[in-house]
RNA sequence: GGAAGCUUAGCUCAGCUGGGAGAGCAUCUGCCUUACAAGCAGAGGGUCAUAGGUUCGAGCCCUAUAGUUUCCACCA
């Protein structure tokens, strides 16, 4: 019965170890159990092709805690796991993997290219799931998911139809942000501004009936080929004599008009905008407004089109922007040049600046699924913890805009959409079996060549990985999920949008608190990112320092929804904090009878003595059993008492009671869910330093004697 | 332009509904004490950013100011 430990915990020892046997005993499985409650967390999805960081470990550590809190308070735990498909993310690494070997995307087709992706999922994908497994985290493996499977996309291609029936998904021309190097469309969300030096640049048009030039001023002078109009405001004095003239549009032999719109700031520049409908969302309502022409003068690379550009056609649009202002001056049209700062889209994954587009593309039309998603946070039905992230919820989805949801690549859940081949027919049907002709002229029909926003289909996660649509068992049992964890930066991206699809399509919301984290920052405060190379590796710190200690180290010393920082003495702390426990239990160990039956407590002991004492011959069981557990399960709560009861044992002794007196447990006793090795622990302690102090001999833990161990 | 957070010990940060100013690290002192030196026992250290207000009482509530960080929007 009695183990000798050794002096120090050696977390390699245990860990693997222990984590493959509470896998093979299926210790996290989830059986449904109609006479428990059901609790239930789904994981964020990490992406196949990721690696463990720090916000991985944190967020997993959290729902962690949570989900075995629950299973020990005897409710039916469901943690959910599963992996992201990433498309954009995802494409990008495979096609970079590519380039290194010479081979594009269409050197090997659409089929070919998903074949490669299916590899790397299988040779990545396992790769995440294994580093979570390294944490800890109690996830129930059996069930683990992934946004492309099945059964998710199943999920996925109902939705898409149901939204389309209802008439909240649409197709069409709008102005979307275009990354010329993902040759795809990103969403509002997946572009980041970022402040940059350019210029304004001055420049005459000519009046086409030779009276005289208009002054435009521009951040994007190369733009100007894809001009339809000039505009001004309607109630400038300084433009009323021109508005319906036309001008000529430098360096090529196109004329426009002059048109009058309120969209015009008068006090901005010199007053007058060149309107590029195709181009910039703001041109594209004024061109709709005045029935302009859309011309686009880039290609999907963005280098000038040929047809439209001239002789800068095929240029780049940098190049393009600085031959055209030369000749402009050459032309004596460049007015001046004034140093300007302003904001530049760029695309979220590869940081190329983006280029606002008209394209035809699939939105969802947010209005209507955005006002339930509304009430149910402002009722607080579902709640943000803490709730200041309410705020910025609430603020993005009253000022929502539609989603455009397609994207130009082949790793995603294709869109179900066909689209008969004869132009006089045109003829567009929604389905999901495939169809090859078309049902009205018989003509061939031909599915839609995009894929859908690797956020549609997370967006159903909390019930695709439970088997909606079908009415399964685990759906009916375990949804709506209970508490959702992640980080504030993906709100919008992922939370919102997993609140409305959930109301919308399951008529539930999708789970009741979302627990919101902050971010691990670096020592100095700085992000943690790959370009400044100061991230930490959560798999070196648990070969060194051992799970607990990084995880402690993770859930102590910040307040909820707070960003945090990395020190490594922090993780000394904690590596040091397990080993306390280690000792504890090793100290019992030692002092443990061969015989537990009939400990009784004496009469005149205390009463939270008592308390803390019969706690503790209920743990002798585990720990006996069970030693290794104790690790896991109690390390954060242990922190709280410790802290409690040096805190209380410090007042005490100032207000001058006597050491001996300060036993301090009924402090502890505060804490719901004491666990008592640690108050223990210190009894000795204390017992034996103020045997010392007297001059006696140690009192030897008489305490534990008296309890009969 | 809009919004939110932060400002408490030398450092990093807790402090829930108003009543005790706290933790870890660092510093200093004494200890290799039969579970633990990855340890133990102690000590020093704060005008809680500033200015007003509410209250019997404010780190906490209200108003303003300053500094700082972040998010959102994005006028060519």
């Amino acid at each position: 019965m009695k183990k000798e430990l050794a002096k120090t915990y050696s977390p390699k020892d245990f860990e693997d170890r222990l984590y493959h046997e509470w896998e093979e005993k299926k210790y996290f499985h989830a059986e449904i159990d109609p006479k428990k409650k059901p609790y239930t967390i789904v994981i964020p999805p990490p992406n196949i092709t990721g690696q463990l960081h720090m916000g991985h470990a944190l967020d997993n550590t959290l729902q962690d805690i949570l989900i075995r809190w629950k299973r020990m308070q005897g409710y039916c735990t469901l943690w959910l796991p599963g992996t992201d498909h990433a498309s954009i993310a995802t494409e990008a690494k495979i096609v970079n993997a590519m380039k290194q070997e010479g081979i594009t995307k269409d050197d090997i087709g659409r089929e070919g290219f998903l074949e490669r992706a299916w590899e790397w999922k299988r040779v990545y994908g396992g790769r995440i799931v294994q580093q979570l497994k390294k944490l800890g985290s109690s996830c129930d493996w059996d069930r683990e998911r992934f946004t492309l499977d099945e059964g998710c996309s199943k999920a996925v291609q109902k939705v898409f139809i149901d939204l389309y029936n209802k008439g909240l998904i649409y197709h069409g021309e709008r102005i979307i942000n275009w990354c010329p190097n993902c040759k795809t469309s990103i969403s509002d969300i997946e572009c980041e501004y970022e402040e940059q030096d350019g210029f304004f640049w001055h420049i005459n048009y000519p009046l086409a009936d030779g009276s005289g030039f208009v002054e435009i001023a521009t951040t994007r002078p190369e733009t100007l080929l894809g001009d339809s109009a000039i505009a001004v405001h309607p109630d400038d004095e300084r433009y009323k004599n021109i508005v319906g003239k036309m001008v000529k549009l430098p360096l090529t032999d196109r004329e426009i008009p002059v048109i009058a719109d309120e969209y015009v700031d008068m006090e901005f520049g010199t007053g007058v905008v060149k309107i590029t409908p195709a181009h910039d969302p703001n041109d594209f309502e004024v061109g709709k407004r005045h029935d302009l022409p859309i011309i686009r003068m880039m290609n999907d690379d963005a280098t000038i089109k040929e047809g439209i550009g001239g002789k800068y056609a095929g240029m780049d649009r940098y190049d393009a922007r600085k031959a055209m202002v030369a000749d402009l001056e050459a032309e004596g049209l460049l007015v001046k040049v004034e140093p300007h700062k302003h904001n530049v889209g760029c695309c979220q994954r590869c940081g190329t600046t983006v280029e606002p587009t008209a394209s035809y593309q699939w939105f969802v039309a947010m209005k209507e699924l955005a006002k339930p998603a509304i009430d149910v946070v402002k009722s607080g039905e579902l709640k943000f913890i803490p709730k200041r992230f309410e705020n910025g919820y609430l603020y993005w989805m009253e000022n929502i805009r539609d989603w455009c949801i397609s994207r130009q690549l082949w790793w995603g859940h294709r869109i179900p959409a066909y689209y008969c081949q004869n132009k006089d027919c045109g003829h567009t049907e929604i389905t999901l079996d495939g169809i090859d002709k078309c049902p009205v002229c018989g003509a061939p029909m031909k599915q839609d060549e995009d894929t859908l926003d690797t956020w549609f289909s997370s967006a159903l996660w909390p019930f695709s990985t439970l088997g909606w649509p079908e009415k399964t068992a685990d759906y009916d049992y375990f949804y709506p999920t209970n508490t959702l964890v992640t980080g504030y930066d993906i709100i919008p991206f992922w939370v919102a949008r997993m609140i409305f699809s959930g109301l919308e399509h399951t008529g539930e919301k999708p789970f009741s608190d979302v627990l919101i984290h902050g971010l691990v920052r670096d020592e100095q405060g700085r992000k943690m990112s790959k370009s400044l190379g100061n991230g930490v590796d959560p798999l070196e710190i648990i070969d060194e320092f051992g799970a607990d200690a990084l995880r402690l180290t993770l859930v102590t010393g910040n307040a909820p929804g707070n960003d945090m920082r990395w020190t490594k003495t922090k993780v000394t702390n904690s590596r040091n904090f397990a080993n306390k426990l280690w000792n504890a239990a090793r100290y019992i160990l030692m002092n443990l009878p061969d015989d537990m039956q009939g400990a009784t407590l004496p009469e005149s002991l205390p009463i939270e003595d008592k308390w803390v004492l019969s706690l503790y011959n209920d743990l002798i069981k585990n720990v006996t059993s069970n030693l290794e557990d104790l690790r896991l399960c109690v390390g954060y709560l242990l922190r709280l008492v410790y802290r409690a009861y040096k805190a209380a044992y410090r007042r005490r002794r100032r207000d001058g009671a006597r050491r001996a007196e300060c036993t301090c447990i009924h402090h502890a006793g505060r804490i719901k869910a004491a666990p008592p090795v640690y108050a223990v622990y210190h009894r000795g302690n204390m017992a034996v330093d103020a045997g010392k102090r007297r001059g006696q001999q140690p009192r030897q833990h008489n305490d534990f004697r008296l309890a009969g161990v």
